[in-house]
DNA sequence: TTGAAAGCGTTACCAG
DNA sequence: CTGGTAACGCTTTCAA
């Protein structure tokens, strides 16, 4: 019926409706090549004016100065996951870590953030919390990613899924804890030297009976501080017994059921070296319910600061670690390798920590 | 001479340097196409299979399961970098953040990179230092990295370089702070009530000199927590002068010297609500040094909790975000409009806060 | 049930 | 001084 009305009157005009990408262009993204066909160049010496190799392919001035103020007047942005692919290298590096929330790593990855700002560099971070699994995970994701290089801080005591990395083909740097069987660099606190400088402070001012709590039992930086430890107390020509040592886990939750047990246990001790913050933390609650004082009762040293330590009840003795500085360093030390600067896998660094004294070590008098 | 010498005996071997490509054969890369013939298939009935889309494309039993089998002996993994390209979808998202170091957008990256990973993504974060330009410079980065969407946390006072986020084709969700000109969805805090609130609690103690440490005078949980204030100073007939806000920043610097100043100046106050932590610490600084005494002599409250306040000398009473789940919902509401589950750029969330009194309000009777 | 071939947006080799 | 063309490793039509 409708189609006979408009045979009848020929003079109007049937719209033919368009399909639709002819009413919305498909607003073809803004590439290199239609660049180049806006300019009536060719891509490629478009593309090589815009990394600024005009000079290296001694292209026209005018030719360069026509295409980047056209690229500058079109907005164009280079299309960074096509020229990852197509140089191999997509400039970003991965950082894996067992737990962002805790002030001591989140340090670490700002300073590993900085650095790699510096060099252009984008960072893919992965968060482990604190487990193997997601450790492996993330290893592999950032592998097909294609990341041009790695920074692990590893969680547990198991380095068996990490030997690989040593012959891999991107560069990998550890940081904070790493495996003494494992060749790979790393960068890490002189954790002997600080435990011992800590053990010392405490027997300075008399103590005999300490007790550490400690972290994960095969963590190199647990190992090592326990030897700082021991290395103390022969010093003054204490033997460390078993007893001395408790605690499975640096975190809080450790550090409470630790010094819980010893409390109930009646283990005879006048101090305490936590080797890190939240050991610390979890251990001066435990104390603080059990009407225990810091230091009147109790000395107590920990790894690690507090934001605002200086503030507590007892402000805590720490010995710090240059957490920033450790991020900063070990993701210098990947761009060297990333960029063939040398470096080899024996390239270990320890940095220094500082013990800060404050008021929770009491001196005893005997 | 050498030449000659070696003429002479012709029966003597010169050995022909091969290239060294030759020796060294340039290990061909694992890709789909090189399993594919090995497999003696083609490339996509590889990649078909590999990414489960067998049964889709009736593959032969038998031959899935040779893929399979092979693809996992050699141990193939694909390259997400192409795959990216080809399917104009990273897999990624983007997560700026004006500081790592500070334990509050820690822990909202925390909450932002769990559930990140559980969606199989990958996270690129950026660290603005707190700088506008670092910001822009963030931004453009992740888009030319072809981020599918962007969790921002953004700095300063100014959205004008942020608006044209709100018509880009990735989508954006803000988190903590934001900018009601800005149409882009957001989280944050419910601060005008939390300020309201920890106000109250300082009035209900019989405080009327209350000044306010601010952080960044434009920045909308600034103006919040401002009006919040404001609110319950109203409701106690009190009108909320200049004098009672002092502050510029939301760092320790701007906490001690404002409070240095309102100390020098002689001005009358019996309570200092900080707007955030490192406010706090500052503001703790001068006082102490100042010899004032927190609760006796000035009472505090301050947003965000500190690791071991409890174990202040006087333990603060504190405002508390929920910092992780802020990442969390921020992210998710990401995924949403990632995966077009919905979500337009009306969606607001205000997450309640917690007000937890400990030691640091003194009750004035009067 | 499988394959050929196009194409994502770059860069780089080799010509001219 | 500039351009054609072939990759990079993958997915996805379309065809068989």
């Amino acid at each position: 019926m409708a189609i006979a009305s408009l045979l009848a009157s020929p003079i109007q005009q049937i719209p033919i409706p368009l399909p639709l990408e002819t009413f919305v262009p498909k607003q073809a993204r803004l590439t290199l090549k239609v660049l180049a066909a806006e300019l009536g160049l060719s891509t490629c010496t478009v593309s090589r004016v815009l990394n600024g190799k005009g000079q290296q392919h001694r292209i026209a001035e005018e030719t360069e100065n026509r295409v980047l103020e056209h690229a500058r007047k079109r907005g164009f942005t280079p299309n960074l996951v096509a020229r990852g692919l197509r140089m191999n290298k997509t400039n970003a590096i991965g950082l894996v870590l067992p737990d962002l929330s805790n002030p001591f790593f989140a340090k670490v990855a700002r300073g590993v953030a900085d650095v790699a700002h510096k060099n252009k560099y984008t960072l893919e971070v992965c968060d482990t919390q604190d487990s193997i699994d997601l450790e492996v995970e993330a290893l592999n994701l950032l592998r097909d990613r294609q990341v041009d290089g790695l920074v692990l801080c590893p969680v547990g005591n198991e380095s068996e899924h990490l030997h690989y990395l040593a012959s891999g083909s991107r560069p990998v740097v550890l940081v904070d804890r790493y495996f003494a069987d494992l060749k790979l660099p790393y960068v890490s606190s002189a954790n002997i030297e600080a435990a011992e400088a800590a053990t010392l402070h405490l027997l300075e001012h008399g103590h005999r009976d300490i007790i550490c709590l400690q972290g994960i039992h095969d963590a190199i930086t647990n190992v090592h501080r326990l030897e700082g430890f021991r290395r103390a107390l022969k010093t003054y020509k204490i033997s460390c017994t078993k007893k001395m040592i408790t605690g499975d886990g640096f975190n809080s939750e450790s550090g409470y059921r630790a010094t819980c047990e010893i409390l109930e246990q009646n283990r005879p001790f006048t101090a305490l070296l936590s080797l890190n913050s939240p050991i610390a933390l979890g251990a001066m609650k435990a104390l603080s319910e059990a009407g225990i004082k810091i230091p009147d009762d109790v000395s107590l040293i920990t790894f690690d600061t507090i934001e605002g330590v200086e503030f507590f009840a007892s402000p805590l003795t720490t010995v710090d670690q240059s957490s920033r500085k450790l991020g900063e360093q070990a993701v210098t030390m990947l761009f060297d390798r990333i960029n063939h600067r040398g470096g080899n896998a024996d390239e270990h660094i320890l940095l220094p920590t500082t013990l800060t004294p404050r008021k929770s070590v009491k001196q005893l008098l005997n």
